[in-house]
DNA sequence: GTGCTATGTCTACGACTGTATACTTCTTGT
DNA sequence: ACAAGAAGTATACAGTCGTAGACATAGCAC
């Protein structure tokens, strides 16, 4: 136990909330251990099972609250929004303040990128990503195939993550922040926009 | 080793990289140990370093033959095209086809996903997506920001996956194929035409 | 002050990891 | 036919993993 801290289980058990949602988001589910875990919080490996029974478990948690946060789509999507017009604009401006390189980014896009191996974490967000992302998503986009659309800008902005951050393809990571905001700015709203045809 | 087999060094290392890719392909490059490996081509364990040095110098090896065959992006760019008006629509329809449900897709990306949570992954595969793709697409992208076009291009690709086959997202893994892939197709032109402004 | 209980730690187990060393067995050139 | 070397195996080591069970201690009610 860390020597500044007394004994307080809502907060140890917080502090062990957000080392894990450090250390999964920079390592994925099973680049993770639970003792690494249990460090960055200042507590014992053991402590982590008591309080939310198992490594799995605690990722669910994980999961639960990073998606329950305004995210990169959700915060600009929940506002109140007159017409769709400058939805790609202020996706692509979020998208690229979250990814600015050298950061260590608390998303959850990030979770399970790193994650997606794992198939019991995979289920996990499959549930999350219904519930948050593609109902309120798809209700925001007028014309047909609202789904698809929705669920082609989840894929665009994870696949964007993905290369920016955790591949760190130079031509996304190193780019001119202004001028590739404006470039993916440009394509979500033509995911946006794009009608069945 | 297996009964119906002779002693070949050449067929053998061929086994294990067969192995080796279905394996990576389906549980990363974390998610799978060399004992699994070296028994999915009827081998032991060590043979496997012998053959390829280390677990890690195999993966690499199998990436690299990964991406020296057609994928997804690169039959469709390597042939011979006057202009770029229907690749967006060859892009959609070859990735609609290699991330058909239910099959078990040897491609690249999967393998990139599902190994991209660990590092030294993670820059083999930044190695061999500069090496492959981003220069090919570069060169045949008209206009500014070609290099960043490129790899959103990238993006999206993987990022259709990930959301299709890898986390399953119904909106896209039970779509109707042909409207999906109009869509898809018109996305992907839209990428292919951004001009920067 | 004194117990009681929640809070936290210690030790350890069984399984698994990648791989180095030493060994056996098959194939092939002569 | 027979050695020589290639092909493959067996064993083991040092480490990590998640977590179970027993133990210690701090904090609060009285």
């Amino acid at each position: 136990m860390r020597p500044g801290r007394r004994r307080n289980a809502r907060d140890t058990r917080a502090a062990i909330l957000v080392s894990a949602r450090r250390a999964f988001t920079r390592f994925g589910y099973d680049g993770v251990g639970v003792r690494e875990i249990a460090e960055g919080a200042g507590v014992t490996a053991m402590l982590v099972n008591r309080y939310f029974g198992s490594k799995e478990r605690l990722f669910a948690d994980v999961v639960a609250a990073t998606m329950a946060e305004p995210g990169i789509l959700t915060d600009r999507v929940t506002k109140q929004r007159q017409d769709v017009a400058s939805l790609g604009a202020d996706i692509a401006a979020e998208l690229m303040a979250k990814t600015a390189p050298g950061d260590t980014p608390l998303d959850g896009f990030l979770i399970m990128l790193r994650s997606a191996s794992n198939e019991r974490a995979a289920a996990i967000w499959r549930e999350q990503i219904e519930r948050h992302y593609q109902k309120t998503l798809t209700d925001m986009l007028p014309g047909a195939m609202a789904p698809e659309r929705a669920a082609l800008l989840l894929a665009l902005v994870s696949g964007f993550q993905m290369m920016r951050q955790v591949i760190g393809v130079p031509a996304l990571a190193q780019a001119n922040a202004a001028a590739l905001s404006k470039l993916l700015a440009r394509i979500c709203q033509a995911v946006i926009d794009a009608e069945a045809g």
